[in-house]
DNA sequence: GCCAACGTTGGC
DNA sequence: GCCAACGTTGGC
């Protein structure tokens, strides 16, 4: 079992839009950098853990749990001309993005990046390294345990 | 709005 | 294949 750092831009979709979602599911879209895809494609499976991250808002830091409960699939909106996401070189014969659906665990309070830059656990965390801007980045068993911890002491 | 960092594009 | 120019990310 994995565990991974997903982040989202909570105006596009936050943790709440997770929770309201039908079954707490949605698929993940929008990746269009390819390490990001290949974690999710050649890496993901069913029942890893995400640290679900808001990205580029007022508060950024983690916002709740997740887990991945499909394998990757084509990322519909690569073929939708009205979508901001549309790739005109992706075909359904041929998609280039994919992405995986991913489940609601629990919102949590949010734990700021401050607080995560604070702990001198998680020093070498790819999401504090300088000049980091994956969006999908692999988190170790250790960090995992350490957030997790962080989570249940605020 | 600034800026550091990195990815992508395209001319050669 | 090189590399300069340009675009994007994302915290501040």
């Amino acid at each position: 079992m994995a565990y991974w750092l997903m982040k989202s831009e909570p105006a596009e979709e936050s943790i709440d839009d997770l929770a309201a979602a039908p079954r707490q599911t949605l698929p993940w879209t929008g990746v269009r950098n390819y390490q990001a895809r290949n974690f999710m494609r050649d890496q993901f499976a069913v029942g890893d853990g995400v640290l679900f991250y808001h990205s580029s808002c007022p508060e950024p830091g983690i916002a709740g749990l997740a887990e991945v409960v499909s394998t990757a699939h084509p990322d519909e909106t690569q073929f939708d001309k009205k979508s901001k996401y549309h790739d005109a070189a992706a075909t359904r014969a041929e998609p280039r993005w994919f992405g995986v659906d991913v489940k609601l665990v629990r919102k949590t309070k949010l734990l700021p990046l401050a607080a995560l830059r604070a702990e001198p656990k998680l020093a070498t965390m790819r999401i504090l390294q300088r000049g980091n801007r994956l969006s999908i980045t692999p988190v170790t068993p250790a960090e995992w345990k350490t957030v997790l911890a962080m989570l249940s002491a605020a």
